[in-house]
DNA sequence: GATGAATGAGTGTTCATTCAT
DNA sequence: TATGAATGAACACTCATTCAT
């Protein structure tokens, strides 16, 4: 890929990130890559085309890391708590955490209102799939014993939503400043860490 | 208010809490309201200040609704689950279910990326008040000793955040049907229930 | 209709039928109208509406005067040449010469390339309905004995066919003057006189 | 010629006379010759030139293809059938019928509105070249008896005309297939063979 | 011979808004 | 109160062409 048509994705990206689709101009994008409109059209079909590619970029990222997240989960041979945070890490960091996951999620949570495709992107890579895997993760800490047995799909709501609210407070909202993105690991983080304990309390 | 006026905020919010402030044209709105597009201009500045008429009217019934539920709470009596159960069926039917501000809600879900604005007033009204005033609540039930004492502000996000990641879910996506609402409101009132009951288990 | 909108008619028809439809853009309609290019906006839905509207009035013009023709036709009563002078005179004056049939022709002339709707209309009203309809005339003229029996669609055909080559030259190629529509009626009306005349000849 | 130049020629041919000069974009021709659209302009000057060539190659052949034709009147020894049908075979399967011309006629037919050059050029060889040629040998026939004596010019516009109507209908209308060119031989054919024979038969 | 990259000029169209009536 | 008519500014996009490599 030519570096003119990685920036133009870089500075859609960053626009659409913070802006939305619609509300960016091609001539935005132009003038920020430093090329005139016309030029633009050398590299990509259309405009639409620009965030169709940032989206198949996304799904690939996101279906590539659920897969091995999968495939951790399935391999998993201790279920203390270090091998389900290593799990929980990389969900974290990763995913929610990682630079260009973090845009097209603000881009998504923006544009599904605009776009059904999106709007069912969303649901799906930010509400429904970390539930359910989440869920599956519980369902089989529970059969292990590991925690007390329990409706592992509600036990997923209780323990992602607070992550999912820190993350519109500090991610999908406003700018997103590195110190935005520290308030959300901090908080987000320590939920997390005293859930578990919680959870492992219930059956020490 | 004249009629065609009332009609012309209805109308706008109709659309704009389905597709957003800016999707949304003068010519729709007219044509939805059947009149010209000339003639909304004697009754509205311009289309913006339609925006901000929509959103005095929600901070008005916000601000009402707090005052109320702040009242509530400084003259309660007695602390056990009947008189919490009013305030919080109040802010959950008059506020999150409340065919108004729930399109407002939506709006705002929408128009955040786009307004300065509007990311305070969610920020303000979903995010930081709903944590505000239920961290509060579990203050007082703390110093009564109607509940352990604990950090009432996590047990707010706790509480709270499952309410606001279904709502995200039933009622800030897609389309905003009954059925909807009613998958919502069976799945946060469970919720809400649980919780409370898990809360006072540990008193009991 | 209003003024404005009447005068994007004709303006476009003029230019339509110098240039063709694709030629002309919206800018030079109106540049000649004397309005800003969103203004057109306002009196058609969209360039292709202009188009379309043109044709629909040639295409009601053009079927109203054949239903008169085949109406003339039906209740004819004498078969001399004045019966039939005057139905030849009412397609020649009324259809070929007229100036407003005589633009849309030259459009569809042009047009007729680049759409297969505009191919279709040209085809059936410079084509195939004149010779069917002379077709048909012949055939009552055979009956009736007035002239010599023969193949009456290869009859319209040498009848029919001079016209249309005349026009071509005359009235479809270069600029439309007066000049050239008179040079068309004189050669054209020379060809019907003389080939009707040769005509009776056979059968007197 | 180099085979890429050649390419460039053919296949433009193909999609001008399908569609027009201005219809068809430098992008469809590289598409369909398979290479990029800089690379044209290392073959040809620019789009116009194309045309030019095309239009050269053309004329080159129409006037050879004339030029022989006047010789074989010039030196024509008997006016019988055989030594006319001779001529008019020619003139009809090298000339209109040929592939290379036909597509060109029908490229100038489309074109002939959009530039001056291409309307004479189609008036020339279309309209008034074969009238003229026509009236030549109509002379020259009745010059020797053949036939008799009349206005030659009127004499060519009967005989010709109809062909050029058929070619109209079949040729330069709708798509160029096989089946219209053949439609078109038959009732071009028959027509000349019934009008000579009409012809001679005044004689005899 | 061929191409990657760029561009100026142009196209049709939408939109919020104004203003005289 | 309402509207017919108009407009400037923006929009996504196309096209023929250039030029260094």
């Amino acid at each position: 890929m030519s570096g003119t048509k990685q920036k133009i994705l870089d500075v859609s990206l960053e626009l659409f990130s913070q802006n939305g689709y619609s509300a960016v101009s091609i001539r935005d994008i132009c003038k920020k890559v430093g090329i005139k409109e016309s030029s633009v059209y050398y590299h990509v079909k259309n405009k639409r085309s620009i965030l169709e590619e940032l989206l198949d970029q996304f799904r690939e990222i996101a279906s590539g890391m659920m897969a091995n997240l999968e495939n951790s989960l399935t391999n998993a041979q201790d279920f203390s708590d270090k091998g389900y945070e290593a799990i929980r890490d990389s969900f974290f960091e990763k995913y929610l955490m990682d630079g260009f996951c973090n845009k097209v999620m603000r881009l998504m949570a923006i544009e599904q209102f605009n776009s059904e495709d999106i709007r069912k992107l969303y649901n799906h890579w930010l509400l429904e799939e970390p539930i359910r895997f989440q869920s599956q993760i519980f369902s089989v800490l529970m059969e292990y014993g590991a925690i007390p047995k329990a409706d592992s799909g509600y036990l997923a709501v209780k323990y992602y939503s607070p992550v999912y609210f820190y993350a519109q407070r500090w991610l999908f909202s406003g700018e997103l400043t590195e110190e935005n993105k520290n308030s959300f690991r901090k908080e987000a983080c320590k939920h997390m860490q005293v859930f578990f304990t919680e959870l492992g309390g219930h059956n020490g």
